[in-house]
DNA sequence: GGGCCGCGTTCGGGAAGACCGTATGCTCGG
DNA sequence: CCGAGCATACGGTCTTCCCGAACGCGGCCC
């Protein structure tokens, strides 16, 4: 029969159009770029329409492709849900957050999930931003929780693919801080792609004098030993403020927000478990 | 990957709970018994749930096969939706209905369809009764239209497969009629298994003397030429009781009913549909 | 401008699966 | 006890899936 739409032709498609690139996508379903070529092929015959214009640079949607592109997510979240369904199968979710939010700031959204969810497995992968929305693309994730500002996934200063679509969960706010008696300058930032940094760089442009350190946790320690000040997250300095090991500089402190991020089109199968993360507690 | 539920074998699957045999689900498909039975057991070990019992008589579902059902119909829709929307392609609905009603009432309902839905292609098959409820299971027509009576399909005397809904849409009156000057016995009937003659046996019963004929048309002809009484659809005499050739001979008249017939689960793709088939037309 | 890299595609071949026709075992109804 | 109707096992053909390798193409950088 013609037009018979194979679920394994659409879940390359979808790859494709997540990805960007037939070669990003094979490698996201573990298949040789050939066989995705193939398969979106198969599909372009059977629904008789073009779906992609080939490019050196990758795959672009045509506007068939487009159209597409919401409902076969939705069509293979249906097909998920049914064969969850009826195998008694529990619905696992994978959310992925930025390593230093994974360890201080993921605990209590997954919390909040899994007391709202029990019937949901959730699992979590801390991974840098850039494979995080790899990730997000790929379906390694369903959601991310990153750090950023403005009205759009980047605005805080990262290149982002489109469609994505976010909701803000909570707020860091940042601290600019020294040691009581130590050095005002450099500025300590960490290292290149790091969200606090980016935050830094937005703040104070590339003019004031800085020392580049690996992590956050670098630049907070170079800083409670007297090396300079530096921009640092709420929840990294807390107990240091407290003890007086560190100081607040008295800045306009930027708040970055703690953003829910998750691939536009898959609204219809994650937005009960987008819910449960972000709304408050019942009770409390 | 495993149970990554093939729309293939779904469709196999469907058709099988449809046919309550594998050789009937294989007729109903175009294949070969083997290959639907080899279908219908892969989806069962890639989803790891038996979805039959396997009988000498046929198939039954099982506990998860039922669980399956409802949602593996709604997949399908859902997947031929989404072709539709991609392609372009127009939706086309086959609607089946009795020889005599395709002929004298459906025409009606289908204007009502074309009118409220003109995106719509529709297509009527005219089938005997058997035939019709069979192609309702296969697939073959999506909805039909028949004459019954009372609470369920089938009530009127007719075995009717199970999981078949539907909705009354509007009536048919039966009239006991003769020849002005004509005999009153015996009762002519239409052949066994004609809606007409079902009704006249649920409401002569059998101790009536009858004669049998071929069709409701012969009875007809029959009755007007003064050859004994019978029992008739409005829409059949309504000509001879203008004119004179028939007379009624005031009888408890039960009514029949106009009855649209789904295959149960198929709402979700067939609402509107049935909607626009049923509901009196918007304007007048 | 000449390599060079990343892109999608083509090609040949091996493995899995779809499908067929036939044959077998099963259980009913006559 | 036999035949009808059923699902299934078997052997075979053809399609599809998937791979690795090679090709053609367009940018990019020295």
């Amino acid at each position: 029969m013609l037009g018979a739409m194979d679920l394994r032709h659409v879940r390359c498609f979808v790859a494709v159009a997540g990805a960007g690139t037939v070669t990003g996508a094979a490698h996201g379903l573990g298949l040789a770029p050939a066989s995705v070529s193939e398969q979106v092929r198969r599909l372009e015959a059977g629904l008789g329409v073009p779906l992609f214009e080939r490019t050196p640079r990758g795959m672009r949607l045509t506007r068939h492709g487009s159209e597409l592109l919401g409902r076969a997510q939705a069509l293979l979240d249906h097909a998920e849900e049914v064969r969850r369904a009826v195998t008694g199968e529990r619905r696992r979710v994978t959310v992925g957050a930025l390593e230093m939010l994974a360890a201080t700031r993921l605990p209590a959204v997954v919390r909040r999930l899994s007391e709202r969810r029990p019937d949901l497995d959730v699992d979590v992968r801390s991974l840098p931003r850039q494979a995080l929305l790899a990730e997000l693309s790929g379906g390694g994730v369903d959601a991310a929780l990153l750090l950023d500002a403005g009205p759009e996934v980047g605005t805080l200063g990262f290149d982002a693919p489109p469609d994505l679509d976010f909701l803000d969960v909570g707020e860091v706010a940042l601290v600019l801080v020294a040691a009581p008696d130590g050095d005002r300058d450099p500025l300590l930032v960490s290292s290149a792609g790091c969200s606090i940094r980016l935050a830094a760089d937005r703040l104070f442009g590339a003019q004031a004098p800085r020392r580049e350190l690996t992590s956050v946790a670098t630049a907070r320690e170079w800083a409670r030993q007297g090396f300079g000040r530096s921009l640092l997250p709420d929840f990294a300095v807390e107990a240091d403020l407290a003890s007086g090991a560190l100081v607040p500089l008295g800045h306009d402190a930027p708040r970055l927000a703690l953003r829910l991020v998750w691939p536009r089109g898959r609204e219809e199968a994650l937005r009960d478990v987008l819910y449960a993360m972000s709304e408050p507690r019942p009770s409390r």
